[in-house]
RNA sequence: GCCCCCUUCGUCUAUCGGUUAGGACGCCAGGUUUUCAACCUGGAAAGAGGAGUUCGAUUCUCCUAGGGGGUGCCA
């Protein structure tokens, strides 16, 4: 290929960049990059009424944090509309489009009547050939494309394969709106001309729209680019994405505790494969993907798989990275949620500390936090009902016992944390269970945690010693 | 209604006419074990239905059914 790849990502702002934009942005980042060729950004913002700024930010935060960073400055569509008035008019006096003063109850006839007559075509062509002297006054018209009325229109989409649509199926449709701004279908064209995008790759949502893209390029006699359509996602029922499943935007897979590195591995799972491989760094998703590899089935999102994908990516991540990672989200979270004494610097220091037994058990960064919690929590610990219940005398005299073990500790490291308990429960002839149960109650305040030597390393020697001292006689 | 697309284990998928239809997630059983996980081993689990093409169809064609998308002066 000689020509120079060039991809383009182009979501509407009408809010947060969703599962199926994301995945969308991915592929078109990955094509590009796997072609040496760029990736633009497009903000498709003709419709004014609907598209905002806080959606605008809302899904540039979104591409950079799962790092899909795009080439150059964003374009905004609506900036581009004197450009799109040109090319209308151009159509106007080429005699490739007309202005029409369909009143809307016309509109709904011809409606019903296509309904009715099994026609797909709505719109009858009736001011297609009209003299413009017949133009009621006082009305804007708008200006519909001269569409092809016989023959077939044929795309050949890199995923779908070829697509054939008969022209007296595809009506007139309006490529400017009665106040003169374009719309959709001819700014698109417009702008991916211009914009020398050479591949569209998009939701099958836009599968229809390319066949009357492409004869709006046709009569402009421009390249029309290669498609890629992809099949859309949906949720773990089948049915269209919604916000009870997979259809949060992307900073809400943050706030989850996602690592973008995962949910990136996870997005180009869905809808595309490398043979069996499931896991792939992302030098190897660019190396690796290709249009071809693209699935023509939707799919559906599974949590579980993508959390089991995170927990992977998270058990090869640094001690000290995931500290700082799961911090740094400490703003996204719930604040009833939290544990305690978040901005102590200390704890944070023994949440790093206790890393290597809590990463080998998260699926997600709150997981690191809401295991990790016994990290954060002031003296003297609440014991929760289990735990109080494994405190009976016995158990509280043999953590009395072991105290001793324990402050004769000169060198608080991990395997002689280890010899010295085992060596008790041994010298006390008690299997190691009967003394880490109950240690875990007084050092966490549960019955669940990371291994118990961890615990210990975690939390130092004075405040280990401490917390047993709290509880034991 | 009409147009277009899709259909392999519950889910994501491999297979590109000849396989005991493979892998991953999830699930079940066992092992390991200081709790919970993790981990290890094993297991159940699929070609929507019907015609055709072919020596041979999951793979190619058609029909049916089911699902999805579109059918806007939204994108």
């Amino acid at each position: 290929m000689s020509e120079r790849v060039v991809t383009r990502f182009a979501p509407s702002p009408t809010g947060y960049l969703h599962i199926g934009g994301a995945r969308t942005a991915l592929f078109n980042w990955l094509y590009a990059k796997a072609n040496g060729g760029k990736m633009l950004l497009r903000i498709e913002d003709t419709d004014r009424k609907r598209s905002s700024a806080d959606a605008i930010d809302a899904i540039l935060d979104g591409l950079r944090w799962l790092g899909l960073e795009w080439d150059g400055e964003p374009f905004y569509q609506h900036a581009r509309a004197e450009r799109h008035g040109e090319v209308v008019k151009k159509l106007l006096d080429k005699s490739l489009a007309y202005k029409c003063y369909a009143k809307p109850d016309e509109l709904e006839k011809m409606r019903e009547s296509a309904h009715a007559e099994g026609r797909s075509a709505v719109y009858d062509g009736m001011w297609r050939d009209r003299d413009p002297s017949d133009a009621p006054a006082g009305v804007d018209p708008v200006i519909r494309f001269k569409a092809p009325n016989e023959g077939e229109t044929v795309i050949d989409d890199q995923v779908q394969g070829t697509v054939t649509v008969a022209n007296k199926d595809l009506d007139d449709l309006i490529i400017s709106r009665s106040d003169g701004s374009p719309t959709y279908n001819l700014a698109v064209v417009v702008d991916d001309h211009d914009m020398g995008v050479t591949h569209a790759i998009r939701g099958a949502d836009h599968l229809t729209n390319a066949s009357r893209q492409a004869q709006i390029y046709n009569a402009l006699e421009w390249q029309v680019p290669i498609f890629a359509h992809v099949p859309l996602i949906h949720g773990p029922d089948g049915a269209k994405l919604s916000k009870r499943h997979g259809a949060l935007g992307v900073e809400a897979y943050r706030a989850l505790g996602y690592l973008p590195a995962a949910l990136r591995n996870y997005l180009a799972r869905l809808g595309w494969s490398h043979g069996d491989d499931e896991i792939f760094t992302t030098a190897q998703m660019i190396e690796w993907f290709d249009l071809p590899g693209i699935g023509r089935s939707p799919s559906r999102f599974d949590f579980d798989k993508l959390s089991n994908l995170n927990a992977q990516y998270i058990k090869n991540s640094g001690d000290e990275e995931l500290a700082g990672l799961t911090r740094a989200l400490i703003p996204e979270l719930d604040k009833t949620q939290l544990p305690p004494n978040v901005d102590d610097e200390v704890c944070w220091q023994k949440l790093a500390l206790a890393m290597p037994g809590l990463k080998e058990r998260a699926k997600t960064l709150v997981d690191i936090l809401d295991n990790g919690r016994f990290v954060f929590v002031s003296r003297p610990l609440e014991m929760d009902e289990k735990a109080g219940k494994l405190l009976d005398d016995e158990a509280l005299r043999t953590l009395g016992a072991l105290l001793e073990s324990l402050e004769t500790l000169d060198d608080w490291k991990i395997d002689t944390i280890e010899q010295a308990v085992r060596g008790f429960a041994e010298m006390a002839n008690l299997k190691l269970g009967k003394v880490a149960q109950p240690l875990r109650a007084v050092l966490t305040g549960g019955t669940t945690s990371p291994g118990i030597f961890d615990v210990l390393l975690a939390l130092g020697k004075d405040e280990a010693i401490a917390r047993i001292r709290d509880q034991a006689i």
